[in-house]
DNA sequence: ACCTTCAATATTGTTCAACAATTTTTCGGA
DNA sequence: TCCGAAAAATTGTTGAACAATATTGAAGGT
């Protein structure tokens, strides 16, 4: 007995952590019997996923893992840039977010010497999602976990994750300072141009490979 | 045959129409009968609908109408001023947007004199879509369209339109004159001011009717 | 070899009936 | 009236079946 809702978050896991390539098509027959639920089960987890963004449904053709375009990765930085940037102007200093903010930023710096893209790459995740905490709004939160995890499918389509998360601690690392030491609109500031730049690197790579 | 994509949207007009009451509950067999799909393809749309937020999904309680509380309009009037005053702020005057935000204007104003709250309603709310389609984003126009309909659901609680949609034209169109004469910065000040005003009247309905 | 056409095949969309899991209701007893 | 347990109702999940659509592949013509 393997409840749906639980179902959906495990696929989640899978899709994130990159076992089905972006664009691949997920079989119903052959996840169902993978998982060992029915095809009705396992198509009501893919609406969810669906809803999120995450796999792409086209009738009749079945449900494919979402391949982020260069057009997706654009819009996906503008909802960062809206949600993460108006979160931090109006935080107020002494919010508990910070203080994970704090944590996240510590845990990247640590793995950073060891190269272990795989943790700085969550710990810097983690930062992000501390900033938009900032804004104590679920629904924003809850939109921005999901273009996260879009773009999260974006960088599985580079296989250059240095690239993606080494230069990007340090600028971390200036927002929470400006933040500290220059109150909320200049650490905005600093957000931005971290985002500027973080755009910049995921759409050079795609420019790349080759559109996308 | 009836398609479950088309299925989720038939739902979702009787629930924003107001013919399920909010927190009324949705039976499967009920529901599955009346539209005559089977409860399989039903629970399917609901998925969509649990998604966008509009119906609330318990295990083993089965489906409600959404209805929102106290905190939920607090949120819901949190991200359209993330969403809707950026949009503006950042807005290019030239932007064809710009023009469906004067239709939608003019067409609140005819209805007005009749007192035709239905249709100046809509109109209102097609303003706001036209200033969030001023961002260009189809992700933060997905969101916003989702709360948007949070938010009819929190209308329809209230049983006195008249309270909730007269005052606001004219602050439509004191937004809409700042853009157009002092610029997007002012307009989004201004924007600021009317969505201040509408929560404060929503609450205040909340309120006089013993919190939600 | 290179298309078309069309049938065969595979996959998804939907329904139905059944049963398991859980909640809600009913009813008898204290 | 209140409580608890049996009964009923509702949701959760499965498996099989068939319909609707897409994909494949083979036959035939150029």
């Amino acid at each position: 007995m393997v409840p749906q809702r639980v179902l959906a978050d495990e696929l989640r896991q899978h899709i994130i952590a990159g076992e089905f390539a972006p664009g691949s098509r997920l079989s119903e027959s052959a996840l169902a019997e993978r998982f060992d639920v029915s095809r009705n089960t396992l198509r009501e987890a893919f609406r969810v996923l669906s809803e999120q963004g995450l796999v792409e449904h086209i009738p009749h053709r079945g449900v494919s893992v979402a391949s982020p375009t260069i057009a997706d990765v654009v819009d996906i930085y503008r909802v960062r840039r809206v949600i993460e940037c108006t979160a931090l102007r109006e935080s107020e200093p002494e919010h508990p977010a910070v203080q994970r903010m704090r944590q996240a930023l510590a845990e990247a710096e640590e793995h950073l010497p060891a190269e272990d893209w795989q943790r700085v790459g969550s710990a810097n995740m983690a930062f992000h999602l501390a900033i938009v905490d900032l804004a104590d709004s679920p629904r924003l939160a809850r939109t921005y976990s999901d273009v996260a995890a879009e773009l999260r499918l974006a960088f599985l389509k580079i296989d250059d994750p240095r690239s993606l998360h080494e230069p990007f601690v340090r600028k971390n690392r200036a927002v929470l300072t400006a933040l500290v030491e220059r109150g909320p609109q200049a650490a905005a500031d600093e957000l931005e141009r971290y985002l500027i730049a973080s755009e910049r690197s995921v759409l050079g790579a795609f420019a790349r490979m080759g559109n996308g």
